[in-house]
DNA sequence: TACAGTTAGGAAAAGCTTTTCGGGCTGTTT
DNA sequence: AAACAGCCCGAAAAGCTTTTCCTAACTGTA
């Protein structure tokens, strides 16, 4: 099954056989044939360990999480693996479950295997300890950006999706709206409120309630916050949520205290996770952070580095609007 | 970088070097001090490309799923992962996203590089084509079975799972069980289907409504089918749902009603998906298929075959019931 | 002093592929 | 006729590590 097995039913030399099935340098049509032919006869495949030893390539990249049961991870994952190209790239993965010293296990087998290149993808969007500069490949961080300008990063535009959906809100003609959301030591909790303040503020609006209602991510909380806001604040029209949870939460206190959602309250979640939109009475409007394009981007930018390409910073991705029942005029 | 450079930087051959590092042959314990210097400070990290070349083992296995989106692959790859012991083992990961052409591209690159096994993750526990027999590396199937029996699966007891439901209800006092599931097309919706079906026999009864009621695995389906269940057949005092998201529309679906769960109907789902299962209220019992567990166990059955061990078959793991509120008396 | 037994360290092969270089060979040009 | 160009193929090196075998030196003993 070696490339000699192959080289000695053909009749040819070992670099005739290589050369013949590569397509290099000058050989016979006939023999190229009898080499092709044996090849396929033994099912022979090219050694990658030999050919990644040769060529100080290995064609394969090192995928670093932090949260693989979350949701984040997967289709940051799925982005980079599409934009790898099926078989032309394999990706090795580790979960180093956010514990450090796992981390640096993990760094160290992929190095061993000389990867070509490693994508470090945070659980959240707070920044995260850089891998540092002394590292034999480049590196992307994704979703969670790196502590180190210096450091190439790609994450959601966390500030510009919340903006989107205050804009939604506002051109549905809503205008007392309240935001409830989840820990506030979350950057991606700060970044949403912000983004909707500053929206509201552009239009000289600001927040009903008059402060963002922070909590935790969970329905629970998302009921809670939505009921005591309604209880207090009866003009409240429209709440955009800091996640999906929130929303539906929010959306149940609604319709349990008698209101109707979208029709005297709208309310629009993040993160446009399907199983909780879709899932929902009416179903939920939410804001997309369209994280494959963020890991396809993300397996660009580490690819120009591999070619040598330089550029660093944080590179901040578009979020997409996806309107559902919660914020359609019609429901 | 390379073993050389250290070997350079110590003073000493390629051959006392390697040995330093390993902790073979003789080396003088001062020698090996100073090689283990030398190579920290070079930050040296043996080549496991010439290191597998040699050994003929590579300590990387490939994981091939076909549904990474999807919630059942996780866990599995997670369990797996676990298995493997940080740094130890590598996983090559790849998703066939259901294309066979796809897939055979994917198993190519992972022999090519020598993967020592592989494990293949369906997206449903559907049987699936075997890879076949010819390959130089031992296959174990988990979630979804090899329709080949002379294949190694893991899956979980879908039956016995669907049993301990039953139990729990019947433990609880319910005798009118109904049982809304997904579509019939999926061996999954059979087969707690059947396990239902016969726990209930045993005890002499039926299923409440005199049949399953298939329909899809969705919280709009679990909505409407329990809300025409309980239309016709007021004495149903108990559901067991195959997926959570059914179950959760089920509760919905009674609450609307102005019936109690579980006062007056008692439900459980299937899958355990947290997001689903305690969200809803009151939280949803469900019945878990552990699957990370089932990721671990098709790990060892890996590591089992590629030391040499033969055994075949499908083998079934156990679901653990897990009570919440949409089952607990005292709620 | 010679020898056996340890101990320390080095030379070289193996593992597999790709690429470079050079040697035959045929056919053509001067 | 001689030289040259073009074509085909093979030998060998490079890439990095591990392991086996071997040599040299040293310790202790007969």
């Amino acid at each position: 099954m070696t490339l000699k097995d192959v080289a000695a039913l053909a009749g040819v030399s070992i670099a005739t056989a290589s050369k013949a099935l590569n397509g290099r340098g000058y050989v016979h049509p006939q023999t190229r044939e009898r080499v092709v032919e044996a090849a396929k006869k033994v099912s022979f495949t090219p050694n990658s360990l030999a050919r990644g030893l040769l060529a100080g390539r290995t064609g394969t990249v090192g995928l670093l999480t932090n949260d693989l049961v979350g949701r984040f991870s997967i289709p940051v994952l799925m982005g980079a693996e599409d934009a790898f190209g099926t078989g032309k790239m394999s990706v090795l993965l580790c979960d180093a479950r956010g514990d450090a010293i796992r981390e640096s296990y993990h760094l160290q087998a992929l190095l061993a295997r000389r990867v070509d290149g490693l994508i470090v993808v945070g659980s959240s969007t707070d920044p995260r300890p850089s891998l540092g500069h002394d590292l034999p490949v480049p590196v992307v961080y994704a979703y969670g950006p790196s502590q180190d300008p210096r450091d190439v990063s790609v994450v959601p535009d966390n500030v510009a999706g919340a903006a989107l959906a205050i804009d939604h809100l506002l051109s549905l003609g809503r205008r007392n709206i309240a935001h409830i959301t989840g820990q506030e030591g979350y950057l991606a909790a700060q970044d949403r409120a912000a983004g909707a303040s500053k929206r509201l503020a552009e239009e000289g609006l600001a927040l009903a309630g008059g402060r963002v209602l922070y909590g935790d991510w969970s329905e629970a909380w998302g009921r809670s916050a939505a009921s005591a806001l309604i209880e207090q604040n009866p003009t409240v029209d429209a709440i955009f949520c800091g996640n999906d949870q929130i929303a539906r939460g929010a959306i149940d206190a609604i319709r349990d205290r008698g209101l109707s959602v979208p029709g005297d309250v709208a309310v629009i979640g993040f993160d446009d996770w399907q199983v909780v939109t879709t899932g929902s009475r009416p179903q939920l409007s939410s804001i997309d952070m369209d994280l494959e394009t963020l890991g396809r981007t993300a397996a660009q930018r580490l690819f120009a580095a591999i070619d040598g390409s330089e550029g660093s910073g944080v590179e901040h991705l578009p979020c997409r609007l996806v309107v559902r029942g919660s914020t359609m005029d019609g429901a």
